[in-house]
DNA sequence: CGCTACTATTTGATGACGCAACTACCATAG
DNA sequence: CTATGGTAGTTGCGTCATCAAATAGTAGCG
């Protein structure tokens, strides 16, 4: 049962992320970070919070961070009540490359989902994952995130 | 929804990682390895095998071994009809460590998944996750995988 | 104010894994 | 026998993520 999810996981994800990157040059931690930013209010989000989401530690989305800010994709902005944290935010740029890469996501989830459950099937499963624990109420209907 | 496949893997994962590194010393691809070999004929198979159960090219399991081998769990041996094949098997020694860390492990996904989900809930996810591509036909009814 | 405890972030070292290239071996065709 | 093509396994290198430690700022208490 546990293999299941270990390797659901494993090819499904394996299979987004490499058209992805061929597609338009992002990971699966770029999308998914342009996804959360482009959700957040002002398209900013605490690089800690941000770490929350995406199951990373701090210093893994320093590095994420840093290779977004190189493409152009997100900007840093410091916080004005708080010297600590600095902002992500989504950029312009940003913006236009989640809507084309969400395409591309939506995509293959349909075909690679879509195609072997029925919705109501598909909204059975999304529930009983949500019960899980450390399993955020995020994205609940819908295959784009 | 894919968010949550993702987060539930993730943080699942995690968690029977760290318990059993904390307690037996063993990755979670470690551990899936020695349970592989355990249940294949003679405790032997083909590293190209193990690669495609594990989901791991060809190099990971390489080094896995590598690590099991040097922990005295797993030898290997040539395959007597073709030169190019060698086996990876698992020792006495990897028996026992399998047979303490199966312990830790069901007792986690007993914890992590048991009081979240009825066994008929439990059956249900397992259904559906097996109509998933890529989600092998493996240990379909425990938690021990 | 000065101290202590806590939080946010970055940096250095390390480890796991994939990819590509390479070796070794097998199998088939001529 | 020998050339060709395919398969098993290993190794070098790059990438990404972790942990631990360092830095910087905040908050509360004497």
């Amino acid at each position: 049962m546990f293999a299941r999810l270990l390797h659901a996981h494993g090819s499904l994800m394996r299979e987004i992320e490499s058209q992805l990157i061929a597609e338009h040059g992002l990971s699966a931690n770029d999308f998914e970070t342009l996804l959360h930013l482009a959700r957040a209010d002002g398209g900013a989000m605490r690089r800690v919070d941000l770490a929350e989401r995406l199951r990373l530690t701090p210093s893994g989305v320093t590095r994420l961070l840093g290779g977004l800010e190189a493409a152009g994709l997100t900007t840093r902005r410091d916080c004005p009540g708080d010297g600590r944290v600095t902002y992500a935010v989504l950029t312009e740029e940003g913006r236009k490359a989640l809507r084309r890469a969400s395409r591309t996501h939506a995509a293959i989830c349909d075909a690679v989902i879509g195609s072997h459950l029925s919705p109501a099937e598909l909204e059975s499963l999304a529930e009983l994952l949500g019960r899980l624990p450390g399993v955020d109420d995020v994205d609940a209907g819908s295959c784009s995130g």
